[in-house]
DNA sequence: AGATAACATAGCCATATAGCTATGTATCGT
DNA sequence: ACGATACATAGCTATATGGCTATGTTATCT
């Protein structure tokens, strides 16, 4: 269904490095430079995974002079959120109703 | 952090086939046969997404005769809703806080 | 104007991933 | 006992992913 773009988001976050970088832009936009400084690794590298953050829809950005700034854009996390909590409950509905079942049986 | 696990959940759901895997089990248990079917797949490949769900703690499984019952598990589900609802809460209240300033802002 | 800074693009390489076929093993049905 | 069923394992292949270096482009600084 629409799992396929779904699951482009889990993609962008299954990444130590994508997720470090998702968490920080919780905290405020950032500029490329600052979101790479804690990371060893080489900037193109790490554009790669901006780039993949930016395809999925967690981040835009804008560039103004020579900097971009990367902001976390709480639609996907929304999306996210939505599939996980839905899914739970509907798990977490079987479970009542198996503890239902069993009492019934239990009473007879 | 304990980010290295997450992305390891995160990966796990990274994938149609697997996504529609939990999809399905939200509904309740299944055998490996019953989830294999609505796909167009080999039995072996088919497996492996059941190892990475498995490893990941998304799902347990055991055998009895020749049939592997394979169940949701919720614990990985609630570590990432979690995890999401935390982020957006906090990306929320920066975005709150930036309301609050505009406001003072404008009213001197 | 020239140097430096902040990305951006191109292209290479190693490993991981997702698929397959072929074959094996343990139950179950008759 | 024997064939069929339900996984399981081994091993192959193609593409994707995540890292790199080298080089380019556009602002900013002095």
């Amino acid at each position: 269904m629409l799992s396929r773009d779904l699951a482009a988001v889990f993609g962008a976050l299954a990444d130590p490095t994508r997720l470090a970088v998702v968490e920080r832009l919780a905290q405020g936009p950032a500029s490329v430079s600052d979101l790479a400084m804690p990371f060893d690794m080489a900037g193109p590298s790490f554009l790669k995974h901006l780039k993949v953050l930016e395809d999925a829809g967690l981040v835009r950005s804008a560039k103004k002079g020579r900097v971009r700034t990367v902001t976390l854009d709480p639609a996907a996390l929304a999306w996210v959120e939505d599939w996980v909590a839905r899914h739970r409950r509907q798990w977490q509905g079987r479970l009542d109703a198996l503890g239902t079942f069993l009492e019934q049986e239990a009473n007879r």
